[in-house]
DNA sequence: TGATGTGAAGCGGTTCACAGCC
DNA sequence: GGCTGTGAACCGCTTCACATCA
């Protein structure tokens, strides 16, 4: 086993593991090898042992890994055995639609509260989830052990935000504002950028495709001509 | 200029420049060099140069590169330029979410119809655009034009529904539902997957964190003791 | 002189292939 | 015999460093 550092792209693929593990629980299915388990989700079984390794032996030789085990195993390694609660700063569009999406998503984050600066929207509500007004933050970070913030304000305000729920002591941030936010070492920020993902879709239908559909090649796009 | 495939990760970076250069533009600033961008964003200067190199030569020695000129060059490249219809499909709390959000977020994409199988939800509307029953999707696909698709349906329906999306033609979608999905080389398909955005920070918060708060390691779980 | 464009080096993640163990 | 756990090979992306050119 490895005790290293464990890369990001490592911890998602246990996400997805685990998933899988529950369906084949669903089945009723008690055992399976990696190879197994590569074949029914199109995954790699050398990386799905590496990923395990990472973290312990889980598995036995000749035999495979005990789905149950290993589920409970994983879940215990990604901390989705204990709760936590959620604090949306920005109830506009996209915070109210992550309220409303969150409440009803069976996982071990809950959503306590909203937060806005406009006075029309605080007291209101989105499902079971109060609005407050943002000045309220800290106060309610204490009141309702907040420990996890989404950050669902325009572009031109987030850096600010982030600075104010990191000073709060808020170490988990989900930032769905476009732009890449700065913080210490010791802070996660994970985000989700809507925009570069469409633009990315963009990119992709603007290519000339070939005979098969696949990218041939960028568009040469030089204002001069090239020397060499 | 390369003229290999381009990674995707290139591209997603682009955005971020375009975005760069969108501000610097709207302070009035003319040019930029490599270094100069990178310092005042947290880029790499190095990466900025050779993913721009990838399209064309779009600087100048001595000089840097020219705001406006580089901002329509990369508008371009992205297909920034050219209008697409959305059709989303699941008007659910994700997809009507995700109609809204776009409805009133100035891009080249415009949300057209929104589908589902629900007949109650049938003929309401979120905003200006109306939910479709999923039976009509390839003739409103036709009528709109649409040429993009948004999954926002539960995991277990996004396979078939992805199959249907593509037998129709469309070869761009965007996933919402949480699962990865398989299609044929020439379709373009981005994920965005919130749960395993979620399970990223509960792993986070579950390490344990050293004096610096940095993780130190992960927790051994190993059932066995490891004879080695 | 100053900043680009780019080959080469460096680094991290993935895949291979097999020794070790059940 | 079968499957895990893992060193080694491989591959692709990032960063460095410098020749090139306005």
């Amino acid at each position: 086993m490895k005790v290293e550092k464990i890369s990001e792209l490592t911890t998602n693929r246990l996400s997805v593991y685990l998933r899988c593990l529950n369906e084949l629980s669903a089945k009723g299915i008690k055992t399976v090898s990696s190879d197994d388990l590569a074949k029914r989700f199109h995954l790699n079984s050398a990386q799905i042992r590496k990923d395990l390794a990472y973290f312990g032996e889980f598995g036995v030789r000749g035999v495979g890994y005990y789905v149950d085990n290993l589920r409970q195993d994983l879940t215990k390694i990604l901390g989705l055995d204990k709760p936590h609660n959620v604090g949306i700063i920005g109830a506009g569009r996209m915070g109210t639609a992550l309220a409303d999406y969150y409440e009803y998503s069976q996982t071990n984050f809950s959503v306590v509260a909203l937060f806005d600066t406009d006075k029309a929207k605080v007291g209101q509500k989105v499902g079971n989830v109060k609005i407050h007004d943002i000045k309220k933050f800290e106060e309610l970070v204490k009141k309702e052990e907040i420990d996890v913030a989404v950050i669902a304000v325009p572009a031109q305000y987030a850096q600010d935000i982030l600075e104010m729920v990191v000073k709060v002591g808020i170490k988990a941030i989900m930032n769905f504002a476009p732009i890449p936010l700065k913080a210490e070492e010791n802070i996660k920020i994970r985000t989700v950028d809507l925009t570069i993902s469409l633009e990315s879709l963009s990119y992709f239908l603007a290519q000339p495709t070939g005979e098969n559909g696949k990218i041939m090649k960028p568009i040469a796009k030089n204002r001069r001509i090239k020397k060499k």
